[in-house]
DNA sequence: ACAAATTTTTAGATTTGTCTAAAATATATT
DNA sequence: AATATATTTTAGACAAATCTAAAAATTTGT
Protein backbone atom coordinates (compact mmCIF):
# COMPACT_ATOMS: atom_id res chain seq x y z
CA UNK A 1 0.00 0.00 0.00
CA UNK A 2 1.31 3.45 -0.85
CA UNK A 3 0.66 6.07 1.38
CA UNK A 4 1.32 9.75 -0.08
CA UNK A 5 2.65 12.45 1.55
CA UNK A 6 2.31 16.29 1.22
CA UNK A 7 5.92 17.09 0.84
CA UNK A 8 7.35 20.62 2.82
CA UNK A 9 9.44 22.52 0.17
CA UNK A 10 12.52 22.39 2.60
CA UNK A 11 12.17 18.37 2.53
CA UNK A 12 12.19 18.65 -1.20
CA UNK A 13 15.47 20.50 -1.75
CA UNK A 14 16.67 17.87 0.97
CA UNK A 15 15.84 15.45 -1.33
CA UNK A 16 17.08 17.12 -4.45
CA UNK A 17 20.46 17.75 -2.82
CA UNK A 18 20.68 13.81 -1.81
CA UNK A 19 20.01 12.90 -5.10
CA UNK A 20 23.07 15.19 -6.92
CA UNK A 21 25.34 14.15 -4.27
CA UNK A 22 24.43 10.30 -5.04
CA UNK A 23 25.22 10.93 -8.38
CA UNK A 24 28.88 11.67 -7.92
CA UNK A 25 29.91 8.54 -5.35
CA UNK A 26 27.70 5.05 -5.19
CA UNK A 27 28.41 5.36 -1.54
CA UNK A 28 25.82 6.51 1.38
CA UNK A 29 25.53 10.33 1.12
CA UNK A 30 26.90 11.48 4.58
CA UNK A 31 25.24 14.19 6.97
CA UNK A 32 28.33 16.63 6.67
CA UNK A 33 28.04 16.15 2.70
CA UNK A 34 24.56 17.49 3.05
CA UNK A 35 24.97 20.05 5.75
CA UNK A 36 27.67 21.35 3.17
CA UNK A 37 25.47 21.30 -0.08
CA UNK A 38 22.10 22.76 1.90
CA UNK A 39 24.39 25.65 3.17
CA UNK A 40 23.05 24.29 6.80
CA UNK A 41 24.39 22.61 9.76
CA UNK A 42 24.92 18.68 10.45
CA UNK A 43 22.42 18.75 13.49
CA UNK A 44 19.75 20.47 11.59
CA UNK A 45 20.21 17.45 8.72
CA UNK A 46 19.88 14.81 11.73
CA UNK A 47 16.85 16.27 11.93
CA UNK A 48 15.53 16.34 8.50
CA UNK A 49 16.65 12.79 7.46
CA UNK A 50 15.31 11.53 10.32
CA UNK A 51 11.63 12.92 9.11
CA UNK A 52 12.26 12.13 5.60
CA UNK A 53 13.24 8.27 6.70
CA UNK A 54 9.79 8.67 8.75
CA UNK A 55 8.28 9.25 4.98
CA UNK A 56 9.38 6.36 3.73
CA UNK A 57 11.91 8.61 1.21
CA UNK A 58 15.10 7.54 2.36
CA UNK A 59 16.78 4.77 4.41
CA UNK A 60 18.88 6.12 7.31
CA UNK A 61 20.45 4.09 9.94
CA UNK A 62 22.62 6.14 12.99
CA UNK A 63 26.33 7.11 11.91
CA UNK A 64 26.18 5.03 8.20
CA UNK A 65 24.81 7.97 5.99
CA UNK A 66 21.55 7.94 3.90
CA UNK A 67 20.14 6.78 0.45
CA UNK A 68 17.38 7.31 -1.63
CA UNK A 69 14.31 4.76 -1.65
CA UNK A 70 12.42 4.24 -4.59
CA UNK A 71 9.83 6.95 -3.53
CA UNK A 72 12.47 9.15 -2.85
CA UNK A 73 14.15 9.06 -6.01
CA UNK A 74 11.08 9.53 -8.04
CA UNK A 75 10.56 12.68 -5.89
CA UNK A 76 13.84 13.72 -6.51
CA UNK A 77 13.31 13.31 -10.18
CA UNK A 78 10.12 15.18 -9.78
CA UNK A 79 11.38 18.30 -8.43
CA UNK A 80 14.21 18.01 -10.77
CA UNK A 81 12.06 17.88 -13.90
CA UNK A 82 10.20 21.11 -12.72
CA UNK A 83 13.01 22.93 -11.93
CA UNK A 84 14.61 22.26 -15.89
CA UNK A 85 11.75 22.77 -17.61
CA UNK A 86 11.17 26.36 -15.95
CA UNK A 87 14.51 26.98 -16.67
CA UNK A 88 13.53 26.14 -20.41
CA UNK A 89 10.52 28.25 -20.03
CA UNK A 90 12.74 31.24 -18.93
CA UNK A 91 15.01 31.06 -21.82
CA UNK A 92 13.00 30.23 -24.72
CA UNK A 93 9.56 32.06 -23.72
CA UNK A 94 10.92 34.98 -21.13
CA UNK A 95 14.42 36.33 -22.52
CA UNK A 96 16.03 35.38 -19.87
CA UNK A 97 19.96 34.54 -20.40
CA UNK A 98 21.20 31.25 -19.09
CA UNK A 99 22.91 32.42 -15.99
CA UNK A 100 19.71 34.32 -14.76
CA UNK A 101 17.59 31.32 -14.37
CA UNK A 102 18.36 29.06 -11.58
CA UNK A 103 17.08 31.26 -8.33
CA UNK A 104 13.84 31.60 -10.24
CA UNK A 105 13.78 27.80 -11.28
CA UNK A 106 14.49 26.93 -6.97
CA UNK A 107 11.21 28.79 -6.58
CA UNK A 108 8.93 27.65 -9.40
CA UNK A 109 9.98 24.00 -9.00
CA UNK A 110 7.91 24.33 -5.97
CA UNK A 111 4.62 24.89 -7.76
CA UNK A 112 2.41 22.22 -6.96
CA UNK A 113 -0.10 21.58 -10.23
CA UNK A 114 0.59 18.21 -12.60
CA UNK A 115 -0.93 19.79 -15.22
CA UNK A 116 1.00 23.17 -15.50
CA UNK A 117 3.60 20.80 -15.76
CA UNK A 118 2.25 18.45 -18.49
CA UNK A 119 1.18 21.90 -20.39
CA UNK A 120 4.78 23.75 -19.62
CA UNK A 121 6.47 20.18 -21.54
CA UNK A 122 4.09 21.03 -24.31
CA UNK A 123 4.36 24.16 -24.42
CA UNK A 124 7.87 23.96 -24.84
CA UNK A 125 8.02 21.00 -27.44
CA UNK A 126 8.96 18.52 -24.55
CA UNK A 127 12.64 19.24 -24.21
CA UNK A 128 14.98 16.66 -23.97
CA UNK A 129 17.76 19.24 -22.35
CA UNK A 130 17.84 22.50 -19.67
CA UNK A 131 19.76 25.31 -21.39
CA UNK A 132 22.83 24.05 -19.53
CA UNK A 133 22.35 20.98 -21.02
CA UNK A 134 21.61 18.85 -18.49
CA UNK A 135 18.86 15.99 -19.03
CA UNK A 136 15.12 16.88 -18.13
CA UNK A 137 13.74 13.47 -16.54
CA UNK A 138 10.54 12.49 -18.38
CA UNK A 139 7.31 12.45 -16.84
CA UNK A 140 7.12 8.35 -16.01
CA UNK A 141 11.03 9.15 -13.80
CA UNK A 142 13.15 7.94 -16.42
CA UNK A 143 16.25 9.47 -16.44
CA UNK A 144 19.32 8.02 -18.12
CA UNK A 145 22.22 10.45 -18.03
CA UNK A 146 24.58 7.74 -19.48
CA UNK A 147 22.75 8.23 -22.83
CA UNK A 148 24.62 9.03 -25.88
CA UNK A 149 23.59 12.59 -27.46
CA UNK A 150 24.33 14.94 -30.17
CA UNK A 151 27.74 17.05 -29.52
CA UNK A 152 25.26 20.51 -29.74
CA UNK A 153 23.55 18.98 -26.74
CA UNK A 154 26.14 18.90 -24.09
CA UNK A 155 26.67 21.61 -21.40
CA UNK A 156 29.46 23.97 -22.05
CA UNK A 157 33.06 23.29 -20.79
CA UNK A 158 31.88 19.47 -20.50
CA UNK A 159 33.88 16.66 -22.31
CA UNK A 160 31.83 13.45 -24.23
CA UNK A 161 33.53 10.39 -25.60
CA UNK A 162 32.61 9.97 -29.12
CA UNK A 163 30.42 6.83 -29.75
CA UNK A 164 28.18 7.21 -33.18
CA UNK A 165 27.12 9.43 -35.36
CA UNK A 166 24.19 10.05 -36.60
CA UNK A 167 24.81 10.81 -40.38
CA UNK A 168 26.76 7.97 -41.58
CA UNK A 169 26.69 9.05 -45.31
CA UNK A 170 30.42 9.06 -46.89
CA UNK A 171 30.94 12.35 -47.34
CA UNK A 172 30.50 12.84 -43.81
CA UNK A 173 32.80 9.97 -42.87
CA UNK A 174 35.02 11.29 -44.76
CA UNK A 175 35.33 14.58 -42.95
CA UNK A 176 35.46 12.95 -40.22
CA UNK A 177 38.33 10.87 -41.22
CA UNK A 178 39.91 13.61 -43.12
CA UNK A 179 39.92 15.73 -39.52
CA UNK A 180 41.48 12.68 -37.67
CA UNK A 181 37.96 12.65 -35.35
CA UNK A 182 37.02 8.98 -34.76
CA UNK A 183 35.22 7.08 -32.46
CA UNK A 184 36.24 6.99 -28.84
CA UNK A 185 37.99 10.12 -28.99
CA UNK A 186 36.98 12.84 -25.91
CA UNK A 187 35.93 16.40 -27.03
CA UNK A 188 35.28 19.25 -24.91
CA UNK A 189 33.37 21.81 -25.83
CA UNK A 190 35.50 24.83 -24.90
CA UNK A 191 32.73 27.66 -26.68
CA UNK A 192 29.65 28.29 -28.84
CA UNK A 193 29.27 30.89 -31.26
CA UNK A 194 25.76 31.91 -30.93
CA UNK A 195 25.52 33.84 -33.93
CA UNK A 196 25.53 30.11 -36.32
CA UNK A 197 25.77 27.61 -33.53
CA UNK A 198 29.16 26.26 -33.95
CA UNK A 199 31.36 25.13 -31.63
CA UNK A 200 35.13 25.35 -30.69
CA UNK A 201 36.19 22.07 -29.19
CA UNK A 202 39.07 20.65 -27.71
CA UNK A 203 39.69 16.89 -29.13
CA UNK A 204 42.35 15.11 -27.93
CA UNK A 205 45.51 17.48 -27.65
CA UNK A 206 44.56 20.21 -30.43
CA UNK A 207 41.66 22.37 -31.05
CA UNK A 208 39.53 23.09 -33.95
CA UNK A 209 36.31 25.02 -34.68
CA UNK A 210 33.29 22.96 -36.07
CA UNK A 211 29.83 23.50 -37.92
CA UNK A 212 26.91 23.19 -36.53
CA UNK A 213 26.08 21.02 -38.95
CA UNK A 214 28.90 18.69 -37.99
CA UNK A 215 28.54 18.95 -34.22
CA UNK A 216 24.72 17.95 -34.45
CA UNK A 217 25.55 14.65 -36.29
CA UNK A 218 28.09 13.25 -33.63
CA UNK A 219 27.06 11.53 -30.66
CA UNK A 220 29.09 11.64 -27.63
CA UNK A 221 28.58 10.07 -24.24
CA UNK A 222 29.16 12.64 -21.33
CA UNK A 223 32.68 12.31 -19.31
CA UNK A 224 32.01 11.75 -15.24
CA UNK B 1 13.89 56.56 4.90
CA UNK B 2 12.10 54.03 3.37
CA UNK B 3 12.74 50.16 5.10
CA UNK B 4 12.44 47.13 2.59
CA UNK B 5 11.20 43.97 4.68
CA UNK B 6 11.06 40.71 3.34
CA UNK B 7 7.20 39.75 3.33
CA UNK B 8 6.63 36.29 4.04
CA UNK B 9 4.25 34.45 2.06
CA UNK B 10 1.91 34.31 5.10
CA UNK B 11 2.13 38.15 5.72
CA UNK B 12 1.56 38.37 1.78
CA UNK B 13 -1.73 36.32 2.15
CA UNK B 14 -2.89 38.36 4.87
CA UNK B 15 -2.02 42.01 3.38
CA UNK B 16 -3.88 40.82 0.54
CA UNK B 17 -6.84 39.51 2.16
CA UNK B 18 -7.19 42.98 4.17
CA UNK B 19 -7.45 44.62 1.14
CA UNK B 20 -10.33 42.84 -0.34
CA UNK B 21 -11.71 43.29 2.80
CA UNK B 22 -11.08 47.19 3.01
CA UNK B 23 -12.58 47.41 -0.65
CA UNK B 24 -16.21 46.90 0.47
CA UNK B 25 -16.85 49.30 3.12
CA UNK B 26 -14.51 51.88 3.80
CA UNK B 27 -14.31 51.48 7.75
CA UNK B 28 -11.33 49.93 9.62
CA UNK B 29 -11.33 46.15 8.56
CA UNK B 30 -12.08 44.00 11.69
CA UNK B 31 -10.00 40.74 13.25
CA UNK B 32 -13.04 38.24 12.81
CA UNK B 33 -13.60 39.41 9.12
CA UNK B 34 -10.03 38.70 8.16
CA UNK B 35 -10.22 35.54 10.51
CA UNK B 36 -13.20 34.49 8.45
CA UNK B 37 -11.55 35.34 4.80
CA UNK B 38 -8.39 33.64 5.48
CA UNK B 39 -10.31 30.45 7.28
CA UNK B 40 -8.03 30.76 10.28
CA UNK B 41 -8.77 32.28 14.00
CA UNK B 42 -9.29 35.88 15.78
CA UNK B 43 -6.49 34.46 18.16
CA UNK B 44 -4.00 33.64 14.83
CA UNK B 45 -4.72 37.22 13.54
CA UNK B 46 -4.54 39.54 16.27
CA UNK B 47 -0.69 38.09 16.56
CA UNK B 48 -0.29 38.71 12.75
CA UNK B 49 -1.65 42.05 12.48
CA UNK B 50 1.07 42.72 15.40
CA UNK B 51 3.37 41.54 12.98
CA UNK B 52 2.25 43.79 9.94
CA UNK B 53 1.72 46.69 12.66
CA UNK B 54 5.75 46.22 13.40
CA UNK B 55 6.72 46.43 9.41
CA UNK B 56 4.66 49.36 8.78
CA UNK B 57 2.64 47.60 6.17
CA UNK B 58 -0.75 48.55 8.33
CA UNK B 59 -1.90 50.69 11.03
CA UNK B 60 -3.47 48.75 13.97
CA UNK B 61 -5.72 49.88 17.51
CA UNK B 62 -6.41 47.24 19.84
CA UNK B 63 -9.75 46.59 19.36
CA UNK B 64 -10.11 48.97 16.53
CA UNK B 65 -9.34 46.92 13.52
CA UNK B 66 -6.96 47.66 11.28
CA UNK B 67 -6.32 49.40 7.73
CA UNK B 68 -3.35 49.47 5.11
CA UNK B 69 -0.85 52.08 5.26
CA UNK B 70 1.02 53.36 1.92
CA UNK B 71 3.53 50.84 1.50
CA UNK B 72 0.65 47.90 2.80
CA UNK B 73 -1.75 49.21 -0.37
CA UNK B 74 1.22 49.11 -2.72
CA UNK B 75 2.40 45.35 -1.14
CA UNK B 76 -0.86 44.14 -1.54
CA UNK B 77 -1.37 45.52 -5.36
CA UNK B 78 2.00 43.94 -6.22
CA UNK B 79 0.55 40.32 -4.95
CA UNK B 80 -2.69 41.04 -6.82
CA UNK B 81 -0.74 42.34 -9.98
CA UNK B 82 0.89 39.04 -9.84
CA UNK B 83 -1.93 36.85 -9.14
CA UNK B 84 -4.05 38.26 -12.30
CA UNK B 85 -1.08 38.37 -14.80
CA UNK B 86 -0.15 34.44 -13.63
CA UNK B 87 -4.26 33.83 -14.71
CA UNK B 88 -3.86 35.18 -17.98
CA UNK B 89 -0.81 33.42 -18.69
CA UNK B 90 -2.46 30.31 -17.39
CA UNK B 91 -5.56 30.71 -19.60
CA UNK B 92 -4.03 32.20 -22.72
CA UNK B 93 -0.82 30.60 -23.25
CA UNK B 94 -1.26 26.91 -20.58
CA UNK B 95 -4.93 25.98 -22.15
CA UNK B 96 -6.06 26.19 -18.60
CA UNK B 97 -10.00 26.82 -18.37
CA UNK B 98 -10.77 30.41 -16.36
CA UNK B 99 -12.61 28.19 -13.58
CA UNK B 100 -9.01 26.19 -13.09
CA UNK B 101 -6.41 28.94 -12.71
CA UNK B 102 -6.90 30.38 -9.16
CA UNK B 103 -5.57 27.59 -7.34
CA UNK B 104 -2.42 27.57 -9.16
CA UNK B 105 -2.11 31.60 -9.10
CA UNK B 106 -2.71 31.66 -5.79
CA UNK B 107 0.97 30.02 -5.34
CA UNK B 108 2.19 31.74 -8.33
CA UNK B 109 1.80 35.12 -6.97
CA UNK B 110 4.40 34.45 -4.17
CA UNK B 111 7.38 34.00 -6.50
CA UNK B 112 9.89 36.58 -6.12
CA UNK B 113 11.20 38.11 -9.58
CA UNK B 114 10.68 41.53 -10.80
CA UNK B 115 12.20 40.39 -14.05
CA UNK B 116 9.68 37.37 -14.58
CA UNK B 117 6.57 39.51 -13.92
CA UNK B 118 7.91 42.28 -16.42
CA UNK B 119 8.83 39.64 -18.94
CA UNK B 120 5.03 37.76 -18.37
CA UNK B 121 3.33 41.22 -18.84
CA UNK B 122 5.25 41.59 -22.07
CA UNK B 123 4.62 38.04 -23.09
CA UNK B 124 0.58 38.50 -22.61
CA UNK B 125 0.40 42.01 -24.07
CA UNK B 126 0.03 43.84 -21.05
CA UNK B 127 -3.47 42.44 -20.39
CA UNK B 128 -5.33 44.87 -18.81
CA UNK B 129 -8.28 42.43 -16.98
CA UNK B 130 -7.97 39.24 -15.52
CA UNK B 131 -9.85 35.98 -17.12
CA UNK B 132 -12.23 36.54 -14.59
CA UNK B 133 -12.64 40.49 -15.89
CA UNK B 134 -10.85 41.67 -12.52
CA UNK B 135 -8.73 44.77 -13.38
CA UNK B 136 -4.52 43.92 -13.28
CA UNK B 137 -2.88 46.71 -11.52
CA UNK B 138 -0.36 48.85 -12.93
CA UNK B 139 3.04 48.27 -12.34
CA UNK B 140 3.30 51.22 -10.66
CA UNK B 141 0.53 50.53 -8.15
CA UNK B 142 -2.03 52.48 -10.02
CA UNK B 143 -5.28 50.79 -9.93
CA UNK B 144 -8.67 52.75 -10.77
CA UNK B 145 -11.54 49.94 -10.56
CA UNK B 146 -14.06 52.78 -11.24
CA UNK B 147 -12.64 53.84 -14.44
CA UNK B 148 -15.16 52.68 -17.17
CA UNK B 149 -14.23 50.02 -19.83
CA UNK B 150 -15.92 48.21 -22.42
CA UNK B 151 -18.99 45.84 -21.81
CA UNK B 152 -16.93 42.76 -23.39
CA UNK B 153 -14.55 43.48 -20.42
CA UNK B 154 -16.38 42.87 -17.95
CA UNK B 155 -17.22 39.92 -15.84
CA UNK B 156 -20.10 37.13 -16.51
CA UNK B 157 -22.85 38.10 -14.02
CA UNK B 158 -21.43 41.62 -13.56
CA UNK B 159 -23.43 44.75 -14.01
CA UNK B 160 -22.33 47.75 -15.11
CA UNK B 161 -23.82 51.68 -15.85
CA UNK B 162 -23.83 52.20 -19.16
CA UNK B 163 -21.59 55.34 -19.51
CA UNK B 164 -20.92 56.02 -22.97
CA UNK B 165 -20.02 54.71 -26.62
CA UNK B 166 -16.45 54.17 -28.10
CA UNK B 167 -17.82 54.34 -31.26
CA UNK B 168 -20.01 57.51 -31.58
CA UNK B 169 -21.43 56.72 -35.38
CA UNK B 170 -24.95 58.03 -36.54
CA UNK B 171 -25.66 54.15 -37.27
CA UNK B 172 -24.07 52.71 -33.88
CA UNK B 173 -25.97 55.49 -31.91
CA UNK B 174 -29.75 54.66 -34.14
CA UNK B 175 -29.07 51.45 -33.27
CA UNK B 176 -29.21 52.04 -29.75
CA UNK B 177 -31.95 54.41 -29.94
CA UNK B 178 -33.91 51.85 -31.91
CA UNK B 179 -33.37 49.01 -28.88
CA UNK B 180 -33.89 51.06 -26.00
CA UNK B 181 -30.57 51.20 -24.69
CA UNK B 182 -29.21 54.40 -23.32
CA UNK B 183 -26.82 55.95 -21.13
CA UNK B 184 -27.67 55.67 -17.25
CA UNK B 185 -28.93 51.54 -17.94
CA UNK B 186 -27.82 49.14 -16.12
CA UNK B 187 -26.59 46.15 -18.04
CA UNK B 188 -25.65 42.70 -16.38
CA UNK B 189 -24.32 40.25 -18.95
CA UNK B 190 -25.87 36.97 -18.62
CA UNK B 191 -23.76 35.02 -20.81
CA UNK B 192 -21.14 34.70 -23.62
CA UNK B 193 -21.29 32.40 -26.48
CA UNK B 194 -18.00 31.32 -27.42
CA UNK B 195 -18.05 31.08 -30.47
CA UNK B 196 -18.76 34.90 -31.62
CA UNK B 197 -18.33 36.70 -28.34
CA UNK B 198 -21.91 38.01 -28.63
CA UNK B 199 -23.80 38.11 -25.20
CA UNK B 200 -26.88 37.72 -23.23
CA UNK B 201 -27.54 40.72 -21.38
CA UNK B 202 -30.21 41.89 -18.71
CA UNK B 203 -30.89 45.75 -19.46
CA UNK B 204 -33.81 47.16 -17.55
CA UNK B 205 -36.47 44.22 -17.29
CA UNK B 206 -35.66 42.70 -20.34
CA UNK B 207 -33.04 40.46 -21.75
CA UNK B 208 -31.69 40.93 -25.22
CA UNK B 209 -28.72 39.02 -27.22
CA UNK B 210 -26.34 41.51 -28.59
CA UNK B 211 -23.24 41.02 -31.04
CA UNK B 212 -19.41 41.21 -29.91
CA UNK B 213 -19.30 44.59 -32.42
CA UNK B 214 -22.14 45.87 -30.41
CA UNK B 215 -20.94 45.08 -27.22
CA UNK B 216 -17.23 46.20 -27.80
CA UNK B 217 -18.24 49.87 -28.69
CA UNK B 218 -20.18 50.34 -24.85
CA UNK B 219 -18.73 51.99 -21.68
CA UNK B 220 -19.44 50.51 -18.45
CA UNK B 221 -18.82 51.28 -14.91
CA UNK B 222 -18.96 48.52 -13.02
CA UNK B 223 -21.83 48.52 -10.20
CA UNK B 224 -21.19 48.03 -6.26
C1' DA C 1 -27.04 52.78 32.46
C1' DC C 2 -26.22 48.17 33.31
C1' DA C 3 -26.23 43.37 32.29
C1' DA C 4 -25.68 40.13 28.49
C1' DA C 5 -23.70 38.86 24.32
C1' DT C 6 -20.07 39.35 21.15
C1' DT C 7 -15.53 40.42 19.75
C1' DT C 8 -10.79 40.80 20.62
C1' DT C 9 -6.69 39.96 23.03
C1' DT C 10 -3.60 37.34 25.98
C1' DA C 11 -1.45 33.22 27.72
C1' DG C 12 0.29 29.01 26.87
C1' DA C 13 0.95 24.95 23.77
C1' DT C 14 2.31 22.82 19.15
C1' DT C 15 4.76 22.05 14.66
C1' DT C 16 8.40 23.04 11.41
C1' DG C 17 12.86 24.20 10.67
C1' DT C 18 16.65 26.05 12.31
C1' DC C 19 20.67 26.99 15.65
C1' DT C 20 24.68 26.17 19.48
C1' DA C 21 26.95 23.40 22.68
C1' DA C 22 27.82 19.02 24.50
C1' DA C 23 27.87 13.97 24.24
C1' DA C 24 28.42 9.78 21.54
C1' DT C 25 30.33 7.29 17.86
C1' DA C 26 33.46 6.38 14.12
C1' DT C 27 37.89 6.97 11.85
C1' DA C 28 42.81 7.97 11.74
C1' DT C 29 47.43 7.94 13.91
C1' DT C 30 51.00 6.26 16.45
C1' DA D 1 45.52 -1.34 20.90
C1' DA D 2 45.17 2.90 22.74
C1' DT D 3 44.75 7.62 21.81
C1' DA D 4 43.67 11.61 19.09
C1' DT D 5 40.77 13.66 15.64
C1' DA D 6 36.78 14.15 12.99
C1' DT D 7 31.97 13.20 12.31
C1' DT D 8 27.43 12.55 13.89
C1' DT D 9 23.85 12.71 17.15
C1' DT D 10 21.40 14.55 21.13
C1' DA D 11 19.72 18.10 24.12
C1' DG D 12 17.96 22.42 24.60
C1' DA D 13 16.76 26.89 22.63
C1' DC D 14 14.53 29.94 19.24
C1' DA D 15 11.41 32.18 15.56
C1' DA D 16 7.32 31.69 12.60
C1' DA D 17 2.74 30.48 12.31
C1' DT D 18 -0.73 28.27 14.08
C1' DC D 19 -4.11 26.45 17.77
C1' DT D 20 -7.30 26.28 22.38
C1' DA D 21 -8.94 28.23 26.47
C1' DA D 22 -9.39 32.08 29.39
C1' DA D 23 -9.39 37.06 30.28
C1' DA D 24 -10.41 41.74 28.74
C1' DA D 25 -12.75 45.10 26.03
C1' DT D 26 -16.45 46.45 23.18
C1' DT D 27 -21.08 46.40 21.55
C1' DT D 28 -25.96 45.41 22.13
C1' DG D 29 -30.43 45.11 24.34
C1' DT D 30 -33.57 46.51 27.66
MN1 LIG E 1 19.38 25.26 -12.11
MN1 LIG F 1 20.02 23.85 -15.23
MN1 LIG G 1 -7.90 34.26 -8.57
MN1 LIG H 1 -9.09 36.32 -11.12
Amino acid sequence: MLKLFFMTRSEENYLKAIFHLARKGNKAVTTSAIAEQMDTKPSSVTDMVKRLAEKGMINYRKYQGVSLTKEGRKAALSIIRKHRLWEVFLVEKMDFAWDEVHEVAEQLEHIKSEKLIDQLDKLLGFPRYDPHGDLIPSKDGEFDETAKRLLTEIPLKSTGVCVGVRDSSVPFLKFLDKNNIALGDEITVLDKEEFDGSLHIQIGDRSMHISDQIASNLYVKLKE
